[in-house]
Parts: structure tokens; sequence; C-alpha cells
DNA sequence: CTGTTAGCGCTTTCAA
DNA sequence: TTGAAAGCGCTAACAG
């Protein structure tokens, strides 16, 4: 492998001093465009890259971004994952990935070894951390600038989220287009801002639809499978049994099937089934469920470039939102 | 925020020079040990965290590792991220994810780039990409060291991978103990190398099962979802259909399950399905898979430490075995 | 518009 | 066993 190119041979080449080619790579005004060129040309036939260490060190920063987690799906992370990396490429950026504990204070301990370690220039935080007021507060001590995926609270902030209440809305606007009345919703976890939105998507939905509001009918949930099971274990034991669940995601939502299966009824034709998500399990069980298409890898994208506007420029907050879409699929049905 | 302590404070809180400090963090021979624990001492009073860049800029080393994938399970890839990262926060390495293209052309300029901006001191490769002769190839010009996550070929190399042969065959023998005769198999993708060595175990696991090896019962499958419908529909379209299907993981499981209820087939009544990997979704499917676990966390924290110690002393080679485990669930039962 | 100078915080010679 | 000095490749501040 031939050895690297440095600043100091672009600069040799295109005869101009360092400082020059620093300036057109950081694009930096005062360059005549002539002489920009030349740097460009010199840089490229070098194949040069700079050298990411060395910028960092000098320039006081570590061109790293750090994403923190704790949320247990894979396929939600891995979607957020990949918007962020892309919206890094783009901008040259690193991101760094930190897993955090469930534990609200070792979430402290985690992010102060974060900080000392990779001393990231900004964070990127996904639901539930969103929601950890002792997480943002250590946020706001240590100054560093970050960016939020789908919090509860919106104000004041910089990030990305769905409109979740219309996507349950929605949801129970497909049911009761169906003709169904009896309408069940599971719940979320508690902690997380997400099923707040959701259920008071789902009463809005049933308030426009002219649904009798039973709470009987809200029951919780933790966006496990298991709970799912629980869940619909209530909902189904009663007399007056709902003929469709909206479960608050599609985990839930295939712990409803399997009830649903156990106890000999039919999905959709007994009983219609719905979730959130469109994980791609959603797809794959029987029959495919209808959900809510949640956009993540764009989620991932845009907090991402929210983050990286914000740290140029501390007036750019605000929570954009991305656009979800409604999937009808097998699981939902005509009311029997 | 307080400034950070730089060497130079711990070496005069120790009163040593910097560079008796340097050797002490870096675990370098020839200290006394007293003047080693004044050090460590000093070093922990200040809060002294190395800084990344500077020691990266001054060593010649990034301290990062690349993890190259272009594996499209999300599940498969934060085990094994998971298991990575762990490794290296223990080695105080930093991982950089590197998603690859499927063409395998563009994964050469993917790799380029990687090395051109990140410069790891090291490359992790995940299934396919193990299995690409171009992409090796290339690697090995670069001499980067460069460690496995099952590949195809063990010769020569470093790395981990489960016996999936045994796995396979356990999981025949699994059938066949239930009465299985007619046993069919749905193979992997073919540039996968997990393919070939599932369907090696398969066709042992018959062969010590007494049972007769048909080509017939060999169907091609692809992983997905769909190739397992694809599959699904071949194998149960024939009059002398099999009993038992033994998919090669469990999305194409996943598929055999939706084919065979579309058809009014009970599972495992009429047919049992099986799959491979132990996704989480295989104990959401009504029934509950059964299916082989592969410790993908523990493959990747064991890539990891591989390379880390291949990258320290290249004698170290070798791919290294984990352990995988017969989950028996609910989608197998005794022969009709 | 462009260049010069002085570091960033660490490791690496080499000398003591 | 320890230390002094010289950079790693870049950016920042200031001077032209």
């Amino acid at each position: 492998m031939a050895a690297r190119a440095r600043i100091e041979d672009v600069a040799t080449a295109a005869g101009v001093s360092i400082k020059t080619v620093s300036r057109v790579l950081n694009r930096e005004p005062n360059v005549r465009p002539q002489t920009r060129e030349r740097v460009m040309q010199a840089a490229q036939a070098l194949r040069y890259t700079p050298h990411v260490s060395a910028r960092s060190l000098a320039g006081n920063r570590s061109f790293n971004i750090a994403l923190l987690y704790n949320n247990p799906s894979d396929n939600y992370m891995m979607g957020v994952i990949s918007g962020v990396l892309s919206a890094c490429a783009h901008e040259h950026y690193h991101m760094i990935l930190c897993p955090a504990p469930l534990q609200e204070d070792e979430v402290l301990e985690c992010v102060d070894e974060l900080m000392a370690r990779s001393r990231p220039d900004g964070l990127l935080l996904t639901p539930p951390l969103t929601d950890s007021p002792v997480l943002l507060n250590r946020l706001d001590e240590l100054e560093v600038p970050f960016a939020m995926i789908s919090p509860k609270l919106r104000d004041q902030h910089v990030g990305v989220a769905m409109d979740e209440p219309l996507a349950a809305e929605q949801m129970v606007e497909h049911l009761a287009g169906l003709g169904h009345k009896r309408i069940a919703h599971i719940l979320g976890h508690p902690a997380h801002g997400a099923s707040g939105w959701r259920l008071a998507g789902y009463r809005r939905g049933m308030a426009r639809a002219g649904l009798a509001q039973d709470p009987a009918l809200e029951v919780p949930g933790e966006f496990s499978f298991e709970s799912g099971v629980a869940a619909a274990k209530v909902l189904l034991d009663r007399e007056d049994r709902p003929t469709a669940i909206f479960a608050a995601n599609d985990d839930m939502a295939a712990g409803v099937i399997h009830v649903a299966y156990e106890r000999g009824l039919r999905v959709p034709q007994d009983l219609s089934v719905c979730g959130f998500d469109d994980t791609p399990m959603s797809r794959q069980l029987f029959p495919a469920l209808t959900t809510i298409h949640q956009p993540t890898d764009e989620m991932g994208r845009m907090a991402t470039l929210a983050l990286l506007g914000y740290m140029r420029d501390q007036t750019c907050t605000g929570i954009r939102c991305v656009p979800h879409t409604l999937i009808v699929r097998r699981s939902t049905g005509p009311a029997p």
C-alpha cells in the first residue's frame, strides 16, 4: 500500500500553502475559485483523505456522534442505525454506538464513560431514553448537543417524530370502517412516550367514529409479546369480547394472535388484530398483520441531520415530522 | 464541565515524566512497581482518560475496528454488534459500522472508502461477505488484519463459527425421533457458506437415521420468507408430501407455516416445521418454532477478541467454535 | 485572498 | 529504570 498523501503533499502539488488546502477542504470562504479548483484537483489526483485523528486533535472535536439506545427492538435499532450512518457518511462524521442499560441511574454512568472515552460532538437519543429527565438534565449539564427520536415531550428540543396520534386514529378509522364497534386497545409500556400518543389517537378515533369509550377496552401492556398474550387473555375472556384488538405494537399483536388461535378463534373472521411498527415479522405472521409503517431509517437520518444542524447553529431547534403509512394486510376484516 | 486532565497533569501529580505515565498506561515494561502504582493513583484521582485522537495520531493506529456487513437480518446483526461492542469496550477499541452492498464489486469501493476514511486497525466480516474471494483478496492486498464470523472455508483464517452440520444433524435426529420418515430440507442462499453446512448436516442426519435420501426432498431457497413460501408450495403440492420440513432458517420456516395454513394443514399435527437461528420471531409465530439457537452476540464477542489477538500476534489464527442449542417448541410433533 | 507560526495530547526515538 | 525532545497531520490565530 502506497504511503498516504498528507495535506502538505496536496499543497505542494497545487503550489499553495497548507492553510489554503485546509480552507478548500473545509469549505471556508476567502479562496479564489481558480485556486480552489486547483487544490481540488491536486487532492483528487493524490487521492487525499484528511486524517481524522489529526483533524480531531487540532480542531478539538471528535467528528463522532453517539447513538445512545436501550430499545430492545432489533429491527427498530437497525433501521435507525442505517439512517444515522447514511447521514453521517454524507457529512463525514462517524457514529459511535452506545448501548445503555434500562436502569435510569446506570444510564448516567454509561454516558459519563462515553463522554470520557469517545468525546462525541453530539448525541442521538432513542426512546425510551428520550423520556428520562435524569438523563436529559445530565446532558444539559454536560452542555453536549443532542437530538431525539420520538420524544414524549416535544417542546424546546431538536429531533424527529411521527404523528403517532394521527396514525393510531387512522387505524381505528380503518377498523370502524370494517364495521367494528367494540375495538380494544392494548397499551404500550408506560415509560414510553409512544404509548401515550397512541392511546390518545385510539381514543380520538373512537370518538370520531362515534363509538363508546369503554375503559374496559383499554388494557395495559408493555410492548412485549408476553404482555400482549396477557392482555389478550383478559380481553378474550370477557363475555362481550371485542371484535377487534389494536395492539400498540406488532410484538403484542403477535401475542394476541397466539391467544386467539389457542382459543380456536379465527383471525380475521372471528377477531381482527392489528399492530404498530411494521416490523419484518408482521409480514411473516399468519395472517400477515395490518399495522402502521414507521420509517425508522428516515427518522435516523433526519435526526442526525437535525443534530448536525443544531451543532452548527444552536437556534436550529424543533421536532421535524416524518410521515407514517397504514399498511392493511390480512389480519383485519369485516366485523363478524 | 471541568477541563480535562492531560497526561502532563498526571505526570506532574505523580512526580514523574509523561513518558513514564505513558508506559504505565500502555502496560509497557520497565517501570518500577512502586512508580507504576503512584502513576495509577494519580490518573485515577484526576479521572484521566487518554485522548483517543492524540493517541491515534502519535501511535499511527486508529483504535477502530470495522464491522463489515451486508446481512439483511436485523436480529443477527444486532446480536453480533452487541458482542463486538462488549469486546471493544473491554479492550478500549471502537467499532465502526460499515454497511456493504450486495454486489461483490461494489463492496470493494466500499472497503476502499472505509480504509481511507476510518483507517481501521482491523476488520470483522460477517457472512456472506466472508465468502467473497474478491473481497478477501483485496484485504490481503491491503494487508489489513481481519477476522470472520461463520466463514465457508475455515483454513488459514481467524474467527468463529458454529458446528452447523452437527446442529442440522441434531435437528433431523429430533424429527426422526418423532417418527418422521419423509423429512424435507429447504436450502439457504447458495452464496452463503451456512447453506452448504446445513445441507451437509441434514444429509448426515438422514443417513444416520437410516432414512431414504430423496433429492426431491431437497428444495432450493434463499433464506427469505418468500423463498420459503415458494419452496413449501413445491413440497406440499406433491402427492407423497413430507411430514416434516426443516427450513435452513426461521424466515423460510415462517413461509412454510403460511403455506401450510393456507392449505388447511395444521402444524404440527399434519406437518412439522422447524427452522434455524432462533430469531425473536420464532417464539412469536403460531405455533412457536422449533429451531437452533445461534449465539450471535457471543460470536461477535469472540470474533473481536480473535481479531485483536491476531492484530497483536499474527500467529494467533484459527476458527474458534461456539456452541449451539436445539430449541424444541411447538411446531414439531409426532409424525401423523 | 493567502501564508506563517504555534500548538492539539500523545507516542516514539534516543540518550541518560 | 527513567526522561527530553521530536514529531504524528491537522487547524487556529494572526499577519500580510
